[in-house]
DNA sequence: TGAAATTGTGCAAACGTTTGCGCAAAAATG
DNA sequence: CATTTTTGCGCAAACGTTTGCACAATTTCA
């Protein structure tokens, strides 16, 4: 059997609250018998037993992390694997622990949800992504659940606490990032735009436009489908059209990717004929010939801060919703540059 | 206040101990009664306290995942994520949980996983990686605390739990199909062996080279150092030579996708000149130009598999270790057959 | 029909903390 | 020096379960 807070009360030669109240640096134990404790505790290898502690104090240090649901393929962005370590690292300092919770549908995902939040395995949730009218998200809302998401919320937006890049900034600085290299015909290709990072890439994108003076092409703007073979086939529609773009916004570096294929096939050279800016700045911009421009969010650390966040509400429940911005910078490659 | 045990013995008219029974379905309760508790239950919402129950039963139900302690790159591999899904989607089905332990250093690592263990916070570790002389794996294993390997053990193999692909069959079959096509010549491109998986596809390689009547060139068989930079000098010196090998077997998708870019860069074409098959069978493989051949080992499964064996040793401590192989399997593209 | 075995349920003591409250002893005050 | 205030610590009751044991009620058996 583990040491418990008895054996060392035992060894200090105090009571357990002495020793608890050691623990936390409670102010009204003196610092000589502090010490003393310290080094029982020292000697036994003590450390506190968790479950208890979270019994006792009504908490259970633990915070809920939730993928979005979806197909295998979104899994392939590092994005997800980066974030999580970010929060599990901050936890792992904090002495909280993390839980992934997955599934194949929101349905799912909201099952397991529910039974985690009432039988209390959890004191928030982490949601790494944000979409429009998402069950998951809605049900926290209204339980009036802690949660905390990635990405921008979409309603209720001063109740919800979230952290996010500016993308809306990052969307209109790769835009200008290309019309100072003198394009005019900029395309935007986005993914479901009720997600909120891809619909706000595109707000960035237009208002880059806008501001520019340079008016939007609405078959510049496209939305592309689920599916990678529909996908295709509107790009290459957009890159056969007689008013072809210079240069194309793209919110992942997994389609700008693609973007690539297309145009090597079509013989369109990058980023002579076509130049790119992309997003997440993931192993396969760096790996993709030419290489991508593309901007790196800081996935990590968005995880770090949403893990901070999170667990600073925990503790001060009374806490107004706070939004952070993590930054991003444009990491400029061989795909939008020619004089590099 | 959440509804407790008491609130549903209350409305049952049992006590809490039978509601207690009724949950774990024990069979000294009547049906009859086990029938008005569990509508008791459904009427108030009921859901057990996670931490009271762990508590009381002296566990905590919690699974705690490993991952390398390494620079940002491995973690492009989407491995990891596919073995957090599967383990987190096993764990969330058995009222478990999971979480998530990284840092930059094994020594990091080690502090973060003495607490854990010593607080009781989880009831066992699953290590996503197998390494020789790892310090975090040998504490484990000199301690006695549960943990299961994703990859081969080194040492102590038939007391340590593991679950693995057949890496040393997978690259026999890899290699076999690059023969089966003509091959002679054919190089193995690993990276650090003392890293399991990588060494057990060298063996297999060479397994199938000897099995074949094909003798072993040294030059062929190279462990890559782990600075990309290297890497691609030492490819590079291995397709200048004279005795160039016109196949090869490559540890990982990412790598093999390094190497097609250096073919192209030398303008030897795939599978004309080079053919080439990898492992992992990630998006990058079908992104690439040729189209990778790959090994899918099955990472979603192995975190299924891995979870399963951990909660099936938690619950039944004197199980002796067990060694679970997750099949493999060889998607054909175009990097490694010229008729398809 | 009475004793023994079986069945179904409840009592109460754990599990290892936290924390409000009480109370000595020490320090400050007049 | 008596009184009040402060300081430092311990007592004991929570927190919400689980589970060994006791025991009444029922069934089985001789």
């Amino acid at each position: 059997m583990a040491v418990t807070i008895k054996d060392v009360a035992q060894l200090a030669g105090v009571s357990p609250s002495t020793v608890s109240r050691t623990c936390k640096d409670h102010p009204s134990i003196s610092e000589e018998t502090k010490e003393k404790v310290r080094q029982a505790m020292q000697k036994l290898g003590y450390e506190p037993n968790f479950q208890a502690s979270n019994l006792a104090s009504q908490n259970s240090r633990t915070i809920g992390i939730v993928l979005p649901p979806s197909a295998r393929e979104t899994y392939e962005n590092s994005f997800y694997l980066e974030a999580i370590r970010g929060i599990s690292s901050f936890c792992n300092q904090k002495q909280y622990i993390n839980t992934v919770v997955t599934g194949n549908t929101e349905e799912e995902l909201l099952s397991v949800i529910k039974t985690m939040s009432r039988s209390g395995q959890v004191d928030g949730f982490i949601v790494l992504y944000s979409k429009q009218d998402d069950i998951v998200i809605n049900h926290l809302y209204n339980e009036g659940f802690l949660y905390v998401l990635i990405g921008k919320a979409y309603q209720n937006i001063n109740q919800t606490i979230y952290i996010d890049n500016d993308n809306i900034l990052a969307a209109q600085e790769a835009t200008e990032h290309l019309i100072k290299q003198g394009h005019k015909k900029i395309a935007y290709l986005g993914g479901d735009n009720s997600l909120m990072f891809s619909a706000d890439r595109r707000a960035g994108y237009q208002l880059a436009l806008t501001m520019n003076g340079i008016a939007i092409n609405p078959d510049y703007c496209q939305e592309l489908p689920f599916k990678k073979k529909d996908q295709i086939k509107a790009i290459n529609q957009l890159l056969s059209s007689d008013d072809r773009p210079t240069a194309i916004v793209v919110c992942d570096d997994i389609l700008a990717f693609t973007l690539e294929d297309i145009c090597e096939e079509l013989k369109l050279s990058i980023p002579k004929d076509i130049a790119i800016v992309s997003f997440n700045n993931s192993l396969i911009a760096k790996l993709a010939t030419p290489k991508l421009t593309s901007i790196d969010v800081n996935s990590y650390q968005l995880g770090i801060e949403a893990a901070s966040q999170m667990i600073n509400h925990i503790e001060n429940p009374n806490l107004m919703a706070t939004k952070i911005i993590v930054p991003h910078h444009l990491v400029v490659r061989e795909s939008s540059s020619l004089d590099r």
